[in-house]
DNA sequence: ATGGTAGGCTAACGGCGTTAGCTTGTCAAG
DNA sequence: CTTGACAAGCTAACGCCGTTAGCCTACCAT
């Protein structure tokens, strides 16, 4: 269902979102929130059908959001570098929220329309004559964010001589594409 | 704990990574899992200690499957190009094990020692004198797989062809590193 | 012969998502 | 002004989940 959300709905989701980024995922459950709310977990079912839409109803505010910061950074000199600026950033302040956002097939049509087309503008935008090196980018970044949010990297790791090297590698290929 | 596993202990991984591999995370509980040993769920905690320890010895037991597939390739003549098609292939052919292998933060003292290392053996040699190239490399692997995984990329995505341009990008990086 | 231990068992706890069915207040139509 | 629909709350319950406490029994070493 791509229905509206009720505001009573959007308030509920609200809630769920900040439970969610304080608690992480095991501290949102249906009863938490609920009592947040200030009603019975089985109240909640009045105004979403499920846990699903409820995560995927946060997710489109995630998108939301990240679509509003990427547009902003469309006036900036260097939009590109801004994005995945931007992109970093975000992961490493909503972990939990990165994590609900990226770890699950997304069910499209739990999702406010048009909100994932919003947010994907930098890999549209980065590579923009060729989606195969936007899509590879998008996925060092993912990869980049997810690994160093999971602690996958040795500590001894340069996080950041990581990040610039991969980005190189990209911005090079992208200057002597043929 | 980095303890030895007993042989029962090892039976009961057996078990469990095979339910994983059907049923998908959720279908990996440990009362399924005692059903198909055939004792109660209560029963298995006398061989492992919670859940979080019989899943990392899944993990384990990957991490040792795909080291040995790695250094197999060492024969080959492009072991790099080869290793990451075993990556990518390993996690299409066991996606639920790839997702418990990557999805979450590890905990290296429940990891069978020295398996994390094995397993990273590409990372290590394909830009050997480059870490940084190396990490984002995998990287863009993991963001690769993962994604295709989740279903991100949209349908009209040519799915083989990022992985060639991102690759390419990174071959080209190190031919030309400085 | 005996005592410890390995490895089963039952029962239960507190949590989870979810459903059925009841109640109440508001508000529009007759 | 009454009435009836409906939105939005409630309680109770179901069948799952991971985990613990405490019991039993067979084996094996002293």
């Amino acid at each position: 269902m791509t229905t509206e959300l009720s505001p009573r709905a959007r308030e509920i989701v609200a809630v769920a979102r900040q439970l969610l980024e304080e608690k992480g995922p095991a501290g949102l459950s249906m009863r938490r929130l609920a009592d947040r709310v200030g009603i019975r977990a089985s109240s909640i079912y009045k105004h979403l059908p499920d846990k699903q839409a409820l995560e995927h109803a946060i997710v489109s505010t995630v998108f939301e959001e990240l679509a509003d910061e990427f547009e902003a950074a469309l006036e900036h000199a260097d939009p590109v570098g801004t994005m995945v600026a931007i992109y970093r950033r975000y992961a490493k302040d909503h972990p939990h929220l990165y994590r609900l956002m990226t770890e699950q097939p997304l069910q499209r049509d739990l999702l406010v329309p048009g909100v994932e087309e919003r947010a994907s503008l930098p890999a549209r935008l980065l590579v923009g004559d060729d989606p195969d090196a936007g899509r590879a980018l998008w996925a060092f970044a993912h990869g980049m964010t997810i690994l160093e949010l999971n602690d996958r990297f040795p500590p001894s790791a340069d996080i950041d001589a990581a990040w610039r090297a991969g980005f190189d590698a990209f911005r090079r290929y992208a200057e002597n594409a043929q």
